[in-house]
RNA sequence: GCGGGUGUAGCUCAGUGGUAGAGCGUCACGUUGCCAACGUGAAUGUCGGGCGUUCGAAUCGCCUCACCCGCUCCA
């Protein structure tokens, strides 16, 4: 058995596998890269999490910055779009990174990312010398090879950098890669397209293909007028989504975090421009509040707003972006990102309502003042399964003290099984006593019935599932007409009356 | 995609050319009196996969797949 003492992705990826919260996709057939399926506990703990975003956003009321209740409905569209979305929404064209490869040491770099040295002036012959953006090694690298091939030192004002990016084919052929001597093995930069290609029907030509979603977030802003025509919804307002998307990842890594196949819990909010700022503001604290209540609400969660420069095309001059990132133990020191929260402007209202040929007349009215106009968009957009994951290792505790040497301490809400129902002994008519208890419990909540093995196993069964509560039926509830409650964090017990479990259950659980 | 590492039972691992093992877990029966108790019995292996070398391969070689770390990238 695992002696998982110490929090490290190990033993969290070995706990998950042995207590069926996360498998690798089609393992028997050797797995397949950047896939996961999730077990009995995994699915439960990801449709906890779901089912709390979905009331947290859609269905209960949630003030917002002036009060008055934040109005949001639902929507659920298709995977597989008219390949016109992904043009207008850049994903075709702009959403891929230029990549360059090198012929000779096979390494592959960001294209915008690598800077060439050369002498200053110099107009043809000579050789230029690539290194990496922000690499001083790199750059020093390059300056000595440089050095060597004018057979002199240079000083710095002889020297000029100028990006890759920028260079005509007969510059790239003079051009010496970062990891190897030889000029000409950098490719051009290529376009590498992250989409999942398909076709429709029967015939595979390129009139019939199709794509798998990179994001729901579209499927939101073509469906934005059948929302406002069919809902009675008034600028502001949010559009929400859940749902698998799709991408064609280069390297697929650190566990779950970042799949090809994975889903996305997306809020598209509807505004005015001239409220942009106030409606950032309200999201960017009301998401980072909402994964603290959730569960992690330790020092691994952090709100990061984002340097200008590394804003989104359709971001720039915007009211902000920012992330809500969580320091997994593959990340640490770093954060890994759970959700974004960014203000989109007017960018993919304005890009569909140009590509479908509608024009100005997709603006959106307002019938009070008479408005015309593109709504701005504030968009809170979060990972299902790096939230799922998140709270795996938020949950994930170590406690060399008790039989398991781990529990999960999973927030109440989120726990896949909120009780287990244990008679003490199999006999006596405890077990009998038990069931009629766990089949009260079991109509409102997910409660789990156990009589196998000593009743240290079963506790220490719930604490690696993370059960917040266990109630044992002993010798003296058929007297007294009590049972005891062990609670999961203190091991510590309390005796409630029989008929007094329900409540406490709702209480400590809510309904 | 590149470089490095790993891959044997559900888990942790032993096994370096000669009949696939241990501990824990799981299941059944008995027992039980609050934290992985005990007894008896049982099930579970494409040794990641393929090809090769060999009389014989978990073990040696080549290819491949998956995972981990770094680069890269990202919801």
């Amino acid at each position: 058995m695992a002696q998982a003492t110490e929090k490290t992705m190990d033993a969290i990826v070995s706990l998950c596998r042995r207590r069926g919260f996360i498998f690798q996709s089609s393992e028997i057939y050797g797995g397949i890269n950047g896939f996961w399926d999730y077990g009995p506990m995994g699915a439960a703990l990801k449709r906890n999490l779901k089912n709390a975003w979905w009331q947290d956003i859609v269905e209960r009321e949630l003030p917002g910055p002036d009060g008055k209740p934040v109005s949001v409905v639902g929507l659920e569209s298709t995977i597989i779009m008219n390949p016109k979305v992904w043009e207008a929404s850049g994903h075709i064209g702009g959403f891929n990174d230029p990549m360059v490869d090198c012929k000779d040491s096979k390494s592959r770099y960001r294209a915008d990312h690598v800077l060439c040295l050369g002498l200053k002036g110099q107009t043809e012959g000579g050789q230029l010398y690539a290194f990496l953006e922000g690499d001083d090694d790199g750059l020093a690298k390059a300056r000595k090879k440089l050095e060597k091939y004018t057979k002199r030192s240079l000083e710095d004002a002889e020297l000029d950098t100028c990006a890759f990016m920028d260079l005509s084919a007969e510059e790239r052929a003079i051009t010496v890669g970062p990891d190897t001597k030889e000029v000409g093995t950098l490719t051009e930069p290529r376009m590498f397209n992250l989409m999942f290609e398909t076709h429709c029907g029967a015939i595979r030509n390129d009139d019939a293909k199709a794509y798998l979603r990179p994001e729901t977030a579209q499927g939101i802003f073509v469906n934005f007028h059948n929302v406002v025509d069919s809902s009675r919804v008034r600028v502001p307002f949010g559009i929400a989504q859940m749902g698998k998307s799709f991408r064609n990842e280069v390297t697929p890594r650190n566990f779950t975090f970042r799949s090809r196949e994975f889903e996305q819990m997306e809020l598209e909010f509807f505004i005015h421009p001239d409220e942009a700022q106030t409606w950032y503001d309200f999201w960017r604290n009301e998401r980072y509040r909402w994964w603290k209540a959730i569960g992690l609400a330790g020092d691994n969660l952090i709100l990061r707003d984002h340097d200008t420069a590394e804003l989104a095309h359709y971001a720039k001059n915007g009211a902000g972006v920012c992330d809500v990132e969580y320091k997994f133990p593959f990340t640490d020191p770093g954060f890994g990102e759970l959700e974004g929260v960014a203000h989109r402007s007017d960018y993919d209202l304005r890009q569909h309502a140009e590509h479908c040929g509608k024009g100005d007349k997709w603006r959106y009215l307002d019938q009070l003042t008479n408005e015309r106009y593109f709504p701005h968009v504030i968009e809170p957009s979060a990972g299902a399964d790096r939230g799922t994951l998140a709270l795996i290792c938020e949950a994930f505790t170590p406690d060399d003290s008790r039989p398991s040497k781990v529990y999960m301490n999973f927030e109440p809400r989120v726990a896949p099984i909120k009780a287990g129902i244990f008679p003490l002994v199999k006999k006596d008519g405890m077990p009998e006593i038990a069931d009629k208890l766990y089949r009260e419990l079991r109509r409102k909540h997910v409660v789990e019935f156990d009589e196998k093995q000593s009743i240290g196993k079963r506790y220490a069964r719930m604490d690696e599932v993370g059960t917040p509560y266990c109630m044992t039926i002993d010798g003296d509830t058929a007297s007294d007409q009590a049972v005891t409650i062990r609670e999961r964090n203190t091991q510590s017990q309390e005796r409630v009356a029989l008929d007094k479990v329900a409540d406490f259950l709702d209480e400590k659980i809510g309904s």
